[in-house]
DNA sequence: CCCTGTGGTTCCATTATTTGAAACTTAGTT
DNA sequence: AACTAAGTTTCAAATAATGGAACCACAGGG
């Protein structure tokens, strides 16, 4: 039933195994593991102590109990803030959601799925991890056609095939050909819809951001719901929309890491 | 002059290389990461190689410069929600924060370092990785000290080694001894404060957050500056954090994952 | 109190993978 | 074209991963 791709060497076999962990979505015993698992007991024995080692897991012998290690977080943090399209979108989505007054998101593309990377709420403000890192079909959701739409050939090809085609409404798209034809629509068209495919109720526009020779980097979304307003009132935030992806491309492109600073520790500001 | 501590198998080879990725701090060329690696060539090639084809490094082949991969971001996403601590504390940091009108962290000890977990800006909305996810020293921090004061004797000992003692300001404490001795005062007092120890005209009060039987889980700390506040303020909210502690501690104590889902693909809500 | 089963941990000879010096291929300079 | 620096591939030797089986620890149950 799990799609077993051993991938390379021992280093992949053991974030399979940890992927099996995430995959739980909740601590683990050590046989729950195990039956999922096509290592026998004594290897993925093995491989759970070594991920428990490295703090990419951490283990609680009282209740006996994997669960995923806090060296994680800190490596996100790591990524995110050395990412060239994260940090560089922040201030533009402060300022698009600041003028659309919607939900605004940044995304971008990983193993098929959608990676929300940013977001901006208009009422609220965002939560934290609880929000970015967490990942979404990319079949039916906006910022998911928006980027597939600009992949070369092959590529979208293999995102395609990744697709699971789940029916989450009455409009979801619901298999290969009919993405496939939306995706040229808005090719065409420069920008996506998402018209109550993933959730009732949930309409948004999405546009890409593409550098100067096409590649896909991320996609940027305004989010509202069929009660607030409809598709045609977002298409009209296209133009609003469009500059702001544009400067995100430019500057991500652009983009050289400020400082040389090349000291091992880590020594950053803020917080006591 | 890098401490090189070769830890379990090619796994731990593996993400020695990650961290040192991660110590540049920026995106890095191979050679760079050559001449700090104790790997040959080809090893580290190789090494880069299945990092990036992993997800964790991603590799920018116009630049030739490796980065960190997003693979992380959505990987601690799931650390993130499936801790025990950081969910189960937000609610209570909320009321917190809103209580007290001043910034709120909540850390935990990681590595000789203290890792921010979670914040509340009173004025501003927190942001996402780029402050979450964040590592500052332990031993000049009020959350740092309030968890070290409270570990048995061979922690606290490990963790007080593992100091860099650098002197941020002039109250910043300079030694070993001098921090063991303000540590004997903090498990006596059962709080801590940074007294700008860290960075000039911050100040906070910190308190950990103890299991039962007196396990270091975490600390919170509300934290202001010398301009607004004093010291003798700060303690004064003391009988206000206490509680909150004490009931984060209690429910991450108690807590037992909800959910029994156990479907493979990572469906989750929201966004488009 | 001993037996038996389940879940977890350790051993160790076999086997497959990693290793790294050296050769090679680009891409960039003079 | 010749030279150099940076990145990539090769392949026999060295090393580390493998997994069947034995072992341990504890919880019921007889």
């Amino acid at each position: 039933m799990g799609a077993e791709q051993p991938g390379d060497g021992t280093v992949g076999k053991a974030l399979d195994v940890l992927d099996k962990v995430v995959a739980f979505g909740r601590p683990v015993r050590f046989s729950e593991v195990l039956e999922n698992s096509a290592y026998p007991k004594a290897t993925l024995y093995r491989f759970l102590q070594t991920l428990t080692n490295q703090g990419l897991l951490s283990y609680d012998s009282d209740r006996q109990l994997y669960r995923l290690g806090i060296r994680l977080v800190r490596l996100a943090h790591a990524a995110w803030a050395q990412s060239s399209l994260a940090p560089v979108a922040r201030p533009h989505l402060d300022a698009l959601s600041e003028i659309v007054g919607e939900t605004v998101h940044l995304a971008q593309l990983d193993h098929g799925q959608v990676l929300y990377v940013d977001k901006r709420n208009a009422a609220r403000p965002i939560e934290m991890f609880s929000e970015a890192g967490k990942v979404g079909p990319a079949y039916c959701t906006g910022v998911g056609k928006a980027m597939m739409a600009f992949l070369d050939e092959a590529e979208m090809q293999s995102q395609i095939s990744q697709q699971s085609f789940h029916r989450f409404t009455p409009h979801t798209l619901g298999d290969a050909a009919a993405l496939r034809a939306e995706l040229d629509a808005i090719a065409a068209r420069g920008y996506a819809f998402d018209c109550e495919e993933h959730e009732p109720g949930i309409i948004c526009v999405a546009m890409p951001i593409l550098t100067r020779n096409g590649r896909v980097l991320g996609a940027v979304s305004v989010t509202s719901s069929t009660a607030r307003t409809n598709l045609a009132a977002l298409e009209a935030l296209v133009p609003v929309i469009e500059p702001v992806v544009r400067r995100i491309a430019a500057e991500a492109e652009d983009w050289r890491f400020p400082d040389q600073g090349r000291d091992k520790t880590l020594t950053l500001t803020a917080g006591t």
